[in-house]
Order: structure tokens, then sequence, then C-alpha cells
DNA sequence: AAAACTGCATCTCAA
DNA sequence: ATGCAGTTTT
């Protein structure tokens, strides 16, 4: 492989094993390029050889940015990038400086190096050390925002108007443009709660994720230095799934590569995507982003990669029946040379029990025949709440499962909390982190001393910290509220070495810092005890501890000359951060950008449970694609908008078309919705695929005749699950008060005397509480810990 | 100040 | 069935 003297190969064999078209894809480097690549046409595989082909052909790898949408999907085309060049003989030296990342990551990166030169502007500058508020911290924040402004958040749902603001930003809009077309009453209050919100945010010196594309855009727009930079440096420009790229992308995109505005000639932006596979319109995704390159970029030469490499012929006709059901769409004509392989299979269930059993049977099948791994495997679903009947599914069958939910471990309570420790330690005006922290542990800031001194920030116009520096000068605080507060701030200051962070040496390493605040804020020992109490909290110690480890693996992979913070300044001057800030800042970023389809770990020895969404881009052997029902897939949420569910058959049609060679589909004839079972009707995309390609049948009967009650001990009549569709117990008996049902419950389940739950084992109650379809039972169970169960659905028996 | 209780709303999807 | 916010209890 290796030629003998280490010279570069000749840029041909790299292409050697491509078709015509991808051939061509990676061949033309000039002048702008579309590739409009079907699902499985290998798009990756154009991208990565292309960046090979430009390197090998001498272009230095640091002119090259490849942007993706995950940071897996980076990773993996870095890495496929890096093999590429060294069995061509390229070694490190050559791809030194290549960029593959994320949108978001990249901006993140920008707006830390060119922060300083933005301090001036006093409406949108930040600071370097900035903070990316996700979800919930923008809704922390949305949450204290409505009160100060005495908006009920009943009639304002704070995730409501923030998706509004979220909307606006996509546009581009900020919130003085938004005021201005606000015509009637609804938007005009929603322009106020926006201008707060970002004044909010401002404050906290904090950024949430729609800014880190709008600022951005507005950096490279307004700071002529910062653009010529970027514009000077990235010379080609790439971008995968360039179909789900909103509108601020789109500007950013034309930012990077310095197209002109006036005539469109833009030198080299190569875009790859497929409209079939446009999927995040919810977040602002504006397809004609991709339908309409040719006239944003004229000239632009269009290249289409219709050949499937992925399916089997039966798989992919399913996947094309159904998506010419769309009518906004551009044809195209998939094909495989693929021929065989056996008919994907729709299945009616009887309800989502039978649903996961049937599915797990399959993968076992499939398993045993030998041919697949565990790894090979996945399931696909239309929203997370329907992975839960699949895990247990999966866990008393001994099918080992990874859920991709890379976001989930950060979510936890106790992980955030020592997050928000670290937010503070590295962003003193995050109010929002300072907040969640400032009494847990208690020490004694309780909730009329802090507001008090809530009230002196905000009059003053500073973060809460701050305020809490001069506590002692706050009228109407007590000594002790005053003592805990100088307490509390000292805290900071000594893990800070009082805002030096050691200065420029890097004696003490990130890990280090982070289980010293995890000892000395107090939250190990707070956890510590809690796990004595509770079962449920027994893991919180553990995944702190989870925390300080992967700081330490951080620490490991961080390079510190690739951090934008710690280089040189653009106007020369030397950085002015100190290393370890500047490590726990990127830790912190690192953190805030971690996706859910980054969890998906193809080294896993294990089936895939994941939403549709984080699907896309992925392939698996086999699939199973549940939940097949109105409301569901399409969901009705989804139809509000779109009542021609357009989107969401692309959403099906990038499901079926992630298998390789098995697919089964499932519908449930009932299903569980918030705790009532009811009767589904079969999703319309069903009728939609070829039913001479397909195996359908319909196992519902058989299901409730033979197998629904042979898992465990026969249930309680009373309460055990019903076969039949159920509603809520009827209240006509007359018999109804609360007094009498409390009295009922007890007879069934006496305080003190021991229940078996189908899920939880046994426990013993340890009371009643509630009335009517409230009624609940508080029950001590010995190995999860103590639960609250509505006894209406509870499946409980005595013992 | 923490724990328990209760009424109420609720489930997309996610960087 | 679960999670929350606000309230009551210990």
């Amino acid at each position: 492989m290796t030629p003998p003297d280490g010279q570069i190969e000749p840029a041909q064999d790299l292409l050697a094993s491509l078709t015509d078209e991808q051939r061509l894809a990676a061949e033309t480097t000039e002048g702008p390029v579309l590739v409009v690549a079907a699902a499985g046409s290998g798009k990756t595989r154009v991208i990565t050889r292309r960046i090979a082909h430009l390197i090998s052909m001498g272009i230095p790898s640091w002119q090259i940015l490849a942007l993706t949408f995950t940071n897996k999907a980076a990773g993996e085309m870095r890495e496929r990038v890096e093999l590429l060049l060294a069995d061509a003989g390229m070694g490190e030296r050559v791809r030194r400086g290549l960029t593959v990342t994320t949108f978001h990551a990249l901006c993140a990166r920008l707006l830390r190096r060119y922060a300083p030169m933005m301090e001036g502007a006093p409406r949108w500058g930040i600071h370097a050390d900035y903070t990316i508020y996700d979800t919930d911290d923008q809704v922390a924040l949305m949450k204290g925002i409505l009160k100060e402004m005495n908006l009920e958040s009943s009639r304002w749902p704070p995730r409501t108007v923030l998706s509004v603001i979220s909307d606006a930003k996509n546009r581009l809009e900020d919130a003085e443009e938004f005021e201005k077309s606000a015509m009637d009453f609804y938007s005009r209050s929603v322009a106020k709660i926006f201008s707060a919100y970002e004044k909010g945010l401002r404050l906290a010196n904090a950024v949430d994720f729609d800014d880190l594309l709008t600022l951005t855009v507005r950096l490279l727009r307004e700071c002529e230095e910062a653009r010529t930079e970027v514009q000077q440096r990235w010379r080609y420009l790439m971008i995968d799934e360039y179909q789900d790229t909103n509108h601020a992308q789109f500007v950013l995109a034309t930012l990077l590569c310095g197209r002109d505005e006036e005539t469109g000639d833009a030198p080299n932006i190569f875009v790859v995507g497929d409209p079939d596979q446009s999927i995040y319109g919810w977040r602002g995704a504006d397809i004609t982003n991709i339908l309409e390159f040719g006239e944003h970029y004229p000239g632009a030469k269009v290249i289409r990669l219709g050949q499937n490499f992925r399916s089997t012929a039966p798989i992919l006709k399913v996947a094309d029946t159904l998506i010419r059901n769309n009518k906004k769409r551009i044809h195209k004509d998939l094909y495989t040379s693929d021929e065989g392989g056996d008919a994907p299979e729709v299945v009616l269930c009887a309800d989502e029990h039978h649903e996961a059993r049937l599915a797990v049977d399959w993968f076992k099948k499939l398993h045993e025949e030998g041919a697949l791994t565990w790894k090979d495997m996945a399931v696909f679903y239309r929203n997370n709440a329907l992975s839960r009947v699949m895990e247990d599914a999966l866990r008393t069958a001994n099918v080992p499962y990874v859920i991709a939910r890379g976001t989930a471990f950060y979510q936890r309570e106790e992980v955030r909390d020592l997050l928000a420790y670290l937010r503070v330690l590295a962003n003193p005006s995050d109010d929002v982190s300072l907040k969640r922290i400032v009494n847990k542990p208690a020490r004694k800031i309780g909730k009329t001393s802090l507001s008090r001194v809530e009230e002196e920030a905000s009059m003053q116009g500073r973060p809460i910290m701050e305020a809490l520096r001069t506590a002692s000068s706050i009228a109407g605080l007590s000594p002790a509220a005053t003592k805990a507060m100088a307490k509390f701030v000292t805290l900071f200051d000594e893990w800070s070495q009082g805002g030096t962070f050691m200065g420029t040496s890097m004696e003490t390493p990130l890990s280090d810092l982070v289980s010293r605040v995890l000892v000395q804020s107090g939250l190990q020992a707070h956890y510590r005890a809690a796990a004595e109490r509770s079962e449920g909290d027994a893991e919180k110690p553990a995944n702190l501890d989870e925390l300080v480890s992967a700081a330490a693996e951080f620490e490991e992979r961080y390079d510190p000359s690739a951090d934008p913070a710690l280089q040189p300044l653009p106007d020369g001057s030397p950085p002015e951060t100190p290393p370890l800030l500047a490590m726990l800042r990127a830790f912190l970023e690192s953190v805030a950008l971690v996706a859910d389809a980054d969890k998906v770990d193809p080294a896993a020895g294990a089936v895939t449970l994941m939403t549709l969404h984080a699907a896309k881009g992925l392939e698996f052997g086999a699939a199973a694609m549940i939940g097949l029902e109105e409301g569901l897939l399409p969901s009705a949420r989804a139809l509000e908008e779109d009542p021609e569910g357009e989107e969401e058959r692309r959403l099906c049609f990038v499901g079926i078309t992630r298998a390789m060679r098995h697919l089964i589909i499932t519908c449930a004839k009932y299903r569980t919705i918030r705790g009532l079972r009811e009767r589904t009707v079969p999703s319309r995309f069903l009728s939609e695929l070829p039913q001479d390609s397909i195996r359908v049948s319909d196992q519902s009967e058989a299901f409730e005749e033979f197998e629904y009650w042979d898992d465990d001990e026969p249930r309680a009549p009373s309460t055990g699950a019903s076969r039949a569709p159920r509603r809520a117990p009827s209240s006509s008996s007359g018999a109804g008060s609360p007094a009498r049902k409390r009295e009922l419950a007890q007879l069934a389940f006496g305080v003190g005397s021991n229940v078996r739950h189908a899920q939880f084992g046994i426990g013993e109650v340890k009371s009643i509480s509630g009335a009517g379809v409230n009624l609940r039972a508080t029950i001590a169970f010995r190995d999860v810990g103590t639960k609250t169960l509505v006894l209406q659905y509870a499946k409980l028996t005595p013992v």
C-alpha cells in the first residue's frame, strides 16, 4: 500500500474505488458544487475521498473546512480521512490543521476567538468565558423573566415563547426587528419578552444554541477583520446534510466561503444532501436552501448520486414507493444492483408489549442465524417515550442494548449540579447556574435572603454573584445570611485562586479541579447521604465520580495549541486566558454540545434503540420500526403544522432506508398512552407501501389468545391489566366518594401490607393518599426504592 | 428546611 | 404514568 519512498501517491488511487458519479463529485474541486445524494449512495465516502484528494493534490489541509451536524459524524469523517491519507502514505504532518467539526462547535470556537473584538458592542457583545445555555437553562431563565414581568407561565408557556423566539433567531431576526414586525397583541407581548430574554442572556454572559449561529453571523458580517481572516484561511468549504441547514446556517455558509453578495459568485463551496431526508423543519431547517442552491450560487455544478449501496432491492422499493407520495418533491431514481433479499415485514400487534416482544424475538432469530451480531440491529421510534417497553422486553430477554441518548447523562440532577458549580467558576455572571447551586447543599442561604440579593442585583443591573460579594452592605439581610454568603463566595475564590486560575502554570489538572469542587462544595457528601437514605439515589455519587472521569478523559484529548482562547489575539498580543480556565471552558463547551446521536457506539456489542431523528446518517443490518400509528407516526403535533405530513413521511423514509438487509415495521392495535389503554389507527404510511413487496400479517389475535398471560404470575382481576380496552373505572356505582375509595383501597392494600408489582418487585405499602382517579399508594420497594403509584393503573397483587 | 402531598398538565423531534 | 409547582406536614 504505502509507496516505498513515502511519497504522495497519485490521486487516482485514492479515488479508484469510487463509481463514476462518485468520482466526478470528488474530483470537482473548484466552484460551487451541489451533490444530491440519495440515501445510501455513499455520500460520506465522497466527502472523505474528496478531502483526501484535495490534500493529495497539495492543498494545505488547514485550508479545508468540513461541517456536519453531529460530533459523531465529524469524528468519523476525520477518522476516515486520516485512514485514507495513511494508506496513501501521507503522514500526520500533512493533515494537521484540517478542520472537521459541527456547525455549533465551529461557532463556539469563533466566538471565543473573536469575543474580545465584540466586547465593545453593547447589545450583542459577549466575553470569551460565556456559557452555552441548553434548553433547560433557557426555560429556567425564561421562567424568571416571566415572573419578573408578572406574566403567568400558564398563559405564557416558557417553551412556547422560546420556540417563537427561536424561530425568529433562525431567521436572523433580533428582538428589535421582531418588535417592528409584531402587529397583534400576542407577538407584541412576545417581542417584549424576547427583548427581556436577550437582556437576561447578555447579563449572564450566556448564549443559547441559536445565538451560537446568529452571533457568529453577526460577527462575520460586522467585523471585517474576523471575516477576512476566516475567508483567507478556509478555501474549501464542505457541508454535509445540507438539506437540514436553517437560514442562519445558510448565511453562515455564504460568509465562510466568501460568496459575493452582488453576483452570488463563490469560490469553493461543496454541499451534500438529500431533500427527501429533510426532517428538521421544526428546528428551522429550510429545504429551499438545497432546492435553490443553483440560484444562490450561479454556475453551480449539480451531481446526482442515485445508486444505492446499502439496502436490498425490496427495502429500496418500499422506501421509494412511500416517498413518491410526497407532492413537494423532486423525484430521484433509486436503484441498486443488489437484487436479492427478503420482503420487509409489516406486523399488526395486539399492544406495545406484544410489539416489543415480537421485535425481540425477531432479533433473536436473526442472531441465532449467525449472519448478524447485536450491534447490527436497531429499533427506531418516533418519540422517546416509546423506548421504555422495548427496553423492558430486551432486558427480560437478556439481549444487550444501548439507548442513543447522549445527553441523558448530562441531564441528571446531580451531574447538572456539579456542572453548575463549574459553570459559575468559569463564568461568575451565570445567574441560572448560580441560583441552582447557591443553596445546594443547604448552606443557610434561603429563599428570602436570596431574593433580597437578587432584587439588589437586578436594581444595579449586575449579576447575582457580584451582589453576593457585597452582601454585607445590602440592607435587610441577617448577619447569619451575610456570613453564609461570604463563605459561599470564598469557595469560588479559592477554586479560581482569586480569578487567576494559577496564572500560566498548569500544575492543577482539570480533573483535580473538578474533584475539588465536588468535595469542597459539599455535593459529594450531600449525595452520599442521599444514597444512604433512598434507593433511588443510589447511583448518584457514582455519576458524580463519572463526571470527574469525563474531565480526566477530556484532559487527555485536549490540545491547548488548538484552543482559540490560547492563540495570540488577532492584533498579535498574547492571550490573557490562563490555561486551566481555557481548559475548563473547553470542557464545559464540549459537554454542552454533545448530541444524542453521538452516543451511538458501533463498538458496543448491543442492539441500539433510538429515535428516527437520531437514526439519520446511520445504517444497520436489521432494523425494527415500531409504532406506525396515526398520531405517533405521523405525529399528531406535526400534522397540525403540515396536514400533508410530508416531513413525517420523510422521517419514515429515513427509517426504512437505514436498513440494509432486514426490516420489520410494527403497529399495535392498542397502546397505553398517558396511562390509558387506547385503540389505535394504523399509520397512513402503511397503506402507502407497495403491498406486493411486503409481507403483512395480523398477529394481534394470536397474541391475545396464547401469549399475553404467560410472562408472570396471574394478577388480581380487579387491578391487573385488562385484556380488553379499558377506560377509567366508571364512577356510576354511586359509591365513589373519596373517603369510600380510600377505604376500599386500604382494604385491598392496607398500609403496612406487602404487595408485588410486576416490574418493581415486592414492597411495603407506606401510605395511601389522593382521591378518585388520583388515589395513590406510596410503596417502599425492596429493590428499587420508594415510589408512588396510581392505584387505578398500577399492577399490584397482595402478597 | 426538607419531605410529603396534591392538583394539574402532559409526550415530539434536539444542537 | 410521570413530573411539576405550590402547599402542607414533620
